[in-house]
DNA sequence: CTTACCATGTAAGGCGTTACATGATTCA
DNA sequence: TGAATCATGTAACGCCTTACATGGTAAG
C-alpha cells in the first residue's frame, strides 16, 4: 500500500478505540493528541473517504431529522492494517519550533526582542500544563476501564515531562539573557 | 510581503551571518539546526531564486576552472525583512512525533511492541546527546568571538535540556511497560 | 578508476491549510 | 434573533519531498 499519509492512520487509531464523526475526529485531534499531531477538517474529511474506499471504516448515516451526521467504524480489514503500521519502525520525529529559530537568529533581534518571544513560549508552555496535569490525574483515576488508558497516561506524561523541561530552560534563559542586557548598559 | 515561507527566513538568517552557497546552506540546516528546522535541496535553490529575484539577497559566481558555485550574500534589504520577521510574534511552534502516536495506540501493538518503539527512540535520542554536548562546550569556549554564538549556545542548550527530558522519559517508561508485561504473564 | 563528496537545478506529485459554501441546533 | 456550536464537504493554492538530470573534484 505504501502509505505515507500518517492522518490515514491517526484517524484509524481513534476508530480502534470508538467510533466517532469526521467532527468528533477533529476534536480529538485538537484536544488529546494536539501535543504531538495537528490535522484540519480539508484534510480529515477527504481521508475519511479515502479510508472508506479501501474498506478500513465504514460510515453509517446517524442523521436525525435533518441534521447529517455520520458515524465512522473501523472494520476489521481497518485494524489489521492499523496493527501493521504499529508493528513498523517510525520513520520521523519532526520538532518544527519557530521559537527556537527566532533564538538562533537572535543576535540580529536583540536581548529585548529574544526575551519577549522566550516569555511567550513561557506562557503557553505554563498554560498547557496544568491541562496535562490534570489529564494525568483523570487517568491514572480511571486506568483499569480500558487498556487504552495506560498508553493514554504514558503519553501525558511525555507531554507534562517535556514541558516541565521547556519550562527549567525558559527560566535558565531568561536569566542569561537579562544579564547579557545588563552587559550592554 | 505576506510571506508564510519560513524557509525563506532560515536562510536569511544563515546568510546574516556569513555568505553561503546553497549546499552549504543544506549542509547549516542539517547540522546545526536539525534538531528544530528541516529543508531538501528542492526548496533551498527555488527559495534562493526567490530571495535574490526580490533583492534581500546577491549571488556572485564564486565558480573556478568549471565547478560550478554560486555564493550568497544577505543585502541590507534582506537584513530589513529578516529584523522584521524576527520581532513578529512567533506563529507556530510544532512537534510531530510519530513515536508518540505510536504510543498513544500502543493498546493496539501490546508492550512488546510498544517497548521497541521507545527503545528505538531512546537510542536516537542517546546518540544525539554527546553531539549537543560537544557544541554547548565548543560554542563556550569562543563565546566572545562573535555576538550570535551566545544565541546559537541557548538553542543548543534548549537541545540537550529536552533529549535529556526525553530520556529520563524513556527509562520511566520502559519501566512501567517492562511491569505491565509481567502483569500479562 | 571508482567512490564519495561538491554543486546546482527541475519536475512530478503528495500533503495539508485556508477559505468558502451550506445548513441545523442550542442557548441566551 | 443572533451567536456559538454541530456537521460535512470542496476548491484553490502553497509548500515540500523525492527522484531525476548533470557534471566536477579529491582521495584511496
Amino acid at each position: 500500500m505504501a502509505n505515507t499519509r500518517k492522518l490515514d492512520y491517526v484517524i484509524l487509531g481513534l476508530l480502534s478505540h470508538e467510533p466517532l464523526t469526521g467532527y468528533e475526529i477533529k476534536q480529538r485531534i485538537d484536544g488529546t493528541l494536539s501535543m504531538f499531531w495537528g490535522a484540519s477538517f480539508g484534510s480529515i474529511y477527504p481521508s475519511l473517504a479515502q479510508l472508506e474506499k479501501n474498506d478500513f471504516v465504514n460510515s453509517s448515516d446517524t442523521s436525525n431529522t435533518g441534521r447529517k451526521k455520520i458515524c465512522y467504524s473501523i472494520t476489521e480489514k481497518g485494524r489489521e492494517e492499523l496493527k501493521k503500521w504499529l508493528k513498523e519502525p517510525v520513520e520521523k520525529d519532526e520538532l518544527r519550533f519557530e521559537t527556537l529559530l527566532k533564538l538562533f537568529f537572535g543576535s540580529e533581534n536583540g536581548a529585548d526582542g529574544t526575551l519577549e518571544h522566550i516569555e511567550r513560549f513561557e506562557e503557553k508552555i505554563t498554560h498547557q500544563i496544568p491541562y496535562l496535569e490534570a489529564s494525568v490525574k483523570q487517568l491514572e483515576s480511571i486506568l483499569d476501564l480500558d487498556p487504552a488508558h495506560r498508553y493514554y497516561l504514558l503519553t501525558a506524561k511525555m507531554g507534562l515531562c517535556t514541558y516541565q523541561a521547556f519550562l527549567s530552560w525558559c527560566t535558565q534563559t531568561k536569566d542569561i539573557l537579562k544579564s547579557n542586557q545588563e552587559e550592554q548598559l
